[in-house]
DNA sequence: AGTGTTTATCGTCAGGCAGACGACTATGAT
DNA sequence: ATCATAGTCGTCTGCCTGACGATAAACACT
């Protein structure tokens, strides 16, 4: 039965974001708090309304930008600068989500290579990074000991999935590079991957996998020792998007 | 940005459906013929709107129901009666893709067993199966030396994204079996894959790999001769769904 | 009944890859 | 000088896969 444009309810469309990166050694997802009801004082994940003229990629990375400042990449282009990763992640419409009206938003999930710091608006109290686990952990207590209030509307459901997406995508993509800045070591992007798994890896294994998996890694030349120990070879994201055999995630 | 309620552009919101099925070695997708303008006879996929007190996977039923009489499965139970598969598959909206007003369309992909045949509000002629590298060319001449229009909308893209799901998903899932009657043999689930994936599978290999995997298959003790040749055992689903290791799709 | 065709199923073998882990190297810190 | 840290190169073993031989059980002929 296609399109009967006689009647159709209104709907509210708007992008949401889920926005990770890594940070001292822990997967973390941007966070802002709302100002205002519903949920007032909670945080939630960003996003905003999608405008009239607008393409629902082009409003994501609008708003990624009003966020973070970061530029979103072109999915076609390998992730080479400090630009993020953003695509399409699923789209929440429950009737109930928002108690004020239909809203159906269109998440979106972003990564990005550690950040100085969040911009929400200009007011940094009103935004920040926070440890997934923590922001999914329901009505539990932080590490501060402060009672821990679980996200807005379906935002823990929407970062959930965002987190799982991650995971399982670094298995059989390049996009562990995405985390990283434009130059790093095979030991940087291993960090990456025990972060985001939340899991150890051994060293030399992973070394011999990501450097003989052709078009993964471009060498720079240069070395580096900004993590101690012998210095260690800087690497560029080659052109490579997909991983064949790919990095399998070990079982628990 | 959290939303701002004073004001926001109204929008429509549809679900499309990617319904597809294997028939005589070929993979095959629902198309509908528009009756009306734009695109007026026109194929497309099948959809509407959602409404207003609707979720979008029930919206997304609804229509899969009305379309093809099928049910539609719960995520969470394996695949074993009738049902179909539904999942979510992403979201469309470009502000130019339908003329009239600005629509946003939640696609959704739906794996059915071969069907009787389908029914569109009770008329077969404005619904068929087609094979979707028919349904994908652009402006060429089909089997029958008819020149073939472009899907409507840009539904050529959604089937092109939701035929790629499909082909990566029974790598390392179970749902191919969702290709599949109730009961069926090791070869027939290998002709599933074979008209998924376009390509020839080693049948000692793909024998070996299926019965192997613990839970994809469970024997069910009877036998059928219905492909000829010798008599094949009959499995039904098992309970497992991720396939680790997955099953890899030939290159090239 | 015999022969060929079709499909199913079991087995064998070699190559590739991953996990476990030993060994060595090149820095900075004490 | 010694130690701690991190990086890099090898080795070995087991598992999985692709290629492919062989056998089994039905049906269709003649």
């Amino acid at each position: 039965m296609p399109y009967d444009p006689s009647a159709f309810p209104p709907f509210a469309v708007t992008v949401d974001l889920v926005v990770l990166t890594v940070r001292r050694h822990a997967l973390c997802a941007l966070a802002v708090r709302r100002g205002e009801p519903p949920f007032q004082g909670r945080w939630a994940l960003p996003g905003g309304f999608v405008r009239a003229d607008e393409d629902l990629a082009q409003a994501a990375a609008r708003e990624l930008a009003e966020e973070t400042g970061l530029r979103a990449h072109d999915p076609a282009v390998p992730v080479q600068d400090n630009g993020a990763h953003l695509e399409q992640l699923a789209t929440y419409g429950d009737p109930k989500r928002d108690p004020r009206m239909r809203v159906v938003s269109v998440a979106h999930l972003a990564l990005a290579p550690d950040l100085p710091a969040p911009r929400a608006g200009g007011d940094a109290s009103n935004a920040r990074w926070a440890p997934v686990e923590e922001l999914l952990q329901q009505g539990g207590y932080g590490r501060d000991g402060e009672p821990v209030a679980p996200l807005a509307f379906d935002h823990a459901q929407i970062l959930a999935d965002g987190v799982e997406r991650a995971r399982s995508k670094i298995e059989y993509s390049s996009l562990a590079t995405a985390f990283c800045p434009p130059e790093f070591t095979v030991g940087e992007l291993r960090r990456v991957y025990e972060a985001v798994w939340g899991v150890a890896l051994d060293p030399r294994n992973f070394h011999r996998k990501v450097t003989g998996t052709p078009g993964f890694l471009v060498p720079t030349g240069g070395t580096t020792t900004r993590q101690g120990g012998r210095p260690a070879q800087l690497f560029r994201a080659g052109g490579a998007t997909l991983l064949n055999p790919p990095m399998l995630r070990p079982e628990v």
